[in-house]
DNA sequence: GGGTAAACGGAACCTTACTCCGATAGTGGC
DNA sequence: GCCACTATCGGAGTAAGGTTCCGTTTACCC
């Protein structure tokens, strides 16, 4: 995991201290430039504000999706570990799930453009999308089948579907006050309870 | 509306027949390229199908959402006039705007990418845009406010914020057999239900 | 048939993604 | 401390798509 480590000399061979620079200044950079100008920002305007080439860039990250998700590595793993926790702290399953929901749409909405990334069937975003899901799915697997299980809501939604659909519901949620993505979303979850 | 009137000679020019002529082979080649390639086919493709020159097409649609609109103008219209006949048709309000929305999504899930394009910030494709948003919002709010009336669904969502919802829902709902737009628009529906 | 302006076509240009390779400069061995 | 070795760098080059521009063609009117 942690690769930052330089211990004893070992036969590895460890990263040249250039590299590793050039990619936190890239990782820097990248933030910096998704927040001002969403995630498909020009890749030659993240190589500029790190101070490299373009071609470092693809040298540490050979597609964007790499990119991206090294930026927001941090949050989806926060946002998995959320899950559980939630299950835990909430009166009932369905509280949490609907409070899990929050947390996703919350981190989508704020990151320009990256629910729209998310879902593009362009491919070479599969990596990210793979990310995402193969990280959240399981979390929400458990919240839906906790809240199945209490009875709390219809057991016949896949968690996969339910996370495309929010995903897709964050789209464009920035940039547009009359559209409120949070709300939707709440609505769908609200729409999972059992009849009656 | 209708431009394809060549009454008596009047002081208004007509347009040249050649021109008339492919704005038809723009129309039918547009048509076709978008169902094999999606609404984002490159520009060059749809002339070349056309057998015209990509001036040609921009003369006739200065932006690919004016193209997009002429090809789906028909389709849209019969959507938007289904609305009032569903209420007369259905059993109770709730009935026709969970069918008028299933017509919607239906629409939408079969003309690949178009959703995407819909929802793109893009600017350029705010014509299209806005032109779907102002033939079926209308619509729309008044099955809203049928159901809200008769007391089946909260009357606190806006016509607009559920148009943008569906159509979210509907990206990338072709090409991906575990996801189900429908159901997920179903759901979203089922949510609006007055809890009791 | 001839004059005129509408309409045509596609070369040219711009922007962005991504590749490739000569130049640069850390590193480990001595 | 110096050198050779090679990982890494930087950005010119290539490709693809969108949009514009203007010399040429052609329908229309008389």
């Amino acid at each position: 995991m942690n690769d930052s480590d330089h211990g004893p000399g070992h036969p590895a061979r460890a990263k040249r201290a250039d590299a590793r620079r050039n990619e936190k200044s890239l990782l820097d950079a990248a933030a910096a430039v998704f927040v001002s100008s969403g995630v498909d920002a020009p890749v030659r305007d993240i190589a500029a504000r790190a101070g490299v080439g373009v071609g470092t860039i693809y040298r540490h990250f050979p597609t964007r999706a790499d990119l991206i998700i090294a930026v927001y590595r941090h949050q989806v793993e926060a946002c998995a570990e959320a899950g559980p926790a939630l299950l835990e702290t909430s009166a009932t399953p369905y509280e949490a799930l609907r409070r899990w929901i929050d947390l996703f749409v919350d981190f989508l909405v704020t990151k320009h453009g990256l629910a729209a990334v998310l879902q593009s069937d362009d491919a070479g975003f599969d990596a990210l999308h793979s990310y995402f899901l193969d990280r959240l799915v399981p979390v929400c697997t458990r919240l839906l089948g906790a809240a199945a299980d209490s009875g709390e809501i219809r057991s016949d939604l896949e968690a996969y579907g339910l996370m495309r659909g929010v995903g897709n519901l964050c789209i464009g949620a920035d940039h547009d006050p009359r559209y409120d993505a949070r709300r939707l979303a709440g609505l769908l979850v609200e729409g999972l309870r059992r009849p009656r």
